[in-house]
DNA sequence: TTCCAGCATG
DNA sequence: CATGCTGGAA
C-alpha cells in the first residue's frame, strides 16, 4: 500500500472533529491557520469560533477597524497576525474582487502569508498539489526517514520526499493527516508509535530511540527585564495608552517603562509620566509585582497606585482616561489583564 | 519555577 | 538570524 494511502485511511477514521473542518470555506480556512500559527488548536477554537462570527468574510474585515479587529484577538498573542490579516484584507478588496487568490505567488504575496500558509490553504481549500512543513511535519518527517538533524540539506530532502508522497488527489487531506499524525500520535515527548499508521517504515520507531528525531536545539538564555508601571487613578478613572512599537502594537496598557533598577522605580515613574503628559503623580503604595513572559524576555512588573497630582491631560487618539467598565472597550495585551485582575468589583483599588 | 511548542518578517 | 506572545506541561 503506498504511503499515502496508509496515512489518509487513519485520518478518515481519527481525525478531529474541529470547527475550522467544517467546510472548505476558503476564508475560514485562512483564518484558522492564520490562528493556528504558533498556538495551540484548543487555545484557537473559542477565538476562531468568535472570529467567524463577527467576521465572517474577507469584506467584513476590511471594513472593520483595527482596534476592533485586535479586540477579538486580545489575548491571542502575536498580534502582528491581525495586523497583517487586516493588511491582507484589505488587498484582496480593493486588488482582487474580496476573492482569496488561488495562484501560489499571488496568495504569498499577502502579508502574514509565508510558505506554510500558502501551502495549507491552497491545498486544503483549492485541493491544490502543494506539500506544507510545520513543525509537526517536520518532527514526523525527521523521524520516518530517520533524519537527526534538521539541516538546510535534510530539510530539503524532507521536502522532496514529501512531494514524492503527496496524494495528488487530496492533498488537503494528506497535509492535514500529516500534521494531525504529528499533533495526536508523533509527539514530541510520548510518542504513541503503536498507534501509528506509518510505523513499520518508522526508521526512528525501528531505532528503538524515536526521541532522537530530530535532535534536541538548546535555546539561549531569555533575559530578565524590569519595569515600572503605575495605575494613576483620577477620581473613577485610570490612565491608560495605546502602544506604538512594532512589539505589541495598537494594544492599549497602563503607563510603563523598562528601568534598570527597582530601587529607582518610583523616580523613574514619576519621571516618565511628567514627561510624557505633563502630569504630577502622587504614589500611593506598591500594588504588586507582575510577572509575564515573552518570546525573548521575562518581564518583572513592579507595579503602583497613583493619583493625579497636579496637571491636565485630555483624552485623545493614544491617551485615555477609562473607569474599569470600559476595560472592555480597548484591546488589552496580557500583562494588563494581569493587573486588572487585581482589582475587584467595579473600583480601582484593591 | 522553568521549560517548551510553534510560523512570518526584516 | 533575531524578534514577536501565551498557555500548559514538567
Amino acid at each position: 500500500m503506498k504511503i499515502s494511502t496508509s496515512i489518509l485511511n487513519w485520518f478518515d477514521i481519527v481525525k478531529r472533529d474541529l470547527p475550522f473542518r467544517k467546510n472548505k470555506n476558503p476564508y475560514n480556512i485562512w483564518v484558522s491557520e492564520i490562528m493556528l500559527q504558533q498556538t495551540k488548536v484548543e487555545t484557537v477554537i473559542p477565538y476562531y469560533n468568535n472570529w467567524i462570527k463577527k467576521f465572517p468574510d474577507v469584506m467584513s474585515v476590511a471594513k472593520a477597524e483595527e482596534d476592533v479587529l485586535l479586540k477579538s484577538w486580545e489575548g491571542l498573542g502575536y498580534y502582528a497576525r491581525c495586523r497583517n490579516f487586516h493588511k491582507a484584507a484589505k488587498i484582496l478588496c480593493e486588488n482582487f474582487n474580496s476573492k482569496i487568490p488561488q495562484s501560489w505567488n499571488a496568495f504569498i504575496g499577502l502579508p502574514g502569508v509565508g510558505e506554510y500558509t500558502a501551502g495549507a490553504v491552497l491545498s486544503i481549500a483549492f485541493n491544490k498539489p502543494f506539500i506544507v512543513l510545520d513543525g509537526n511535519v517536520k518532527r514526523v518527517m525527521a523521524r520516518v526517514i530517520g533524519r537527526r538533524k534538521l539541516s538546510k540539506y535534510n530539510i530539503n530532502l524532507i521536502k522532496q520526499t514529501l512531494k514524492k508522497w503527496l496524494d495528488k488527489n487530496r492533498p488537503g487531506d494528506f497535509n492535514e493527516a500529516l500534521m494531525e499524525l504529528g499533533a495526536c500520535i508523533c509527539t514530541p515527548k510520548k510518542p504513541k508509535c503503536i498507534g501509528c499508521p506509518i510505523n513499520t517504515l518508522c526508521i526512528a520507531y525501528k531505532s528503538g530511540n524515536p526521541l532522537n528525531y530530530p535532535s534536541y536545539i538548546r535555546k539561549k538564555s531569555i533575559p530578565n527585564y524590569t519595569f515600572v508601571g503605575g495605575v494613576i487613578r483620577d477620581k473613577d478613572k485610570v490612565l491608560i495608552q495605546k502602544r506604538n512599537e512594532k512589539m505589541l502594537s495598537g494594544l492599549w496598557e497602563i503607563p510603563n517603562k523598562k528601568i534598570n533598577s527597582v530601587k529607582t522605580s518610583k523616580n523613574e515613574l514619576e519621571n516618565y509620566i511628567i514627561k510624557h503628559y505633563q502630569l504630577s503623580i502622587k504614589i500611593k503604595k506598591k500594588l504588586g509585582v507582575i510577572k509575564h513572559s515573552y518570546s525573548h524576555f521575562n518581564m518583572n512588573l513592579v507595579l503602583f497606585d497613583c493619583i493625579k497630582y497636579s496637571g491636565i491631560t485630555k483624552s485623545q487618539k493614544t491617551y485615555k482616561w477609562i473607569k474599569k467598565s470600559e476595560i472592555k472597550d480597548y484591546p488589552f495585551h496580557k500583562v494588563n489583564h494581569k493587573i486588572f485582575s487585581l482589582f475587584k468589583y467595579d473600583y480601582w483599588t484593591i
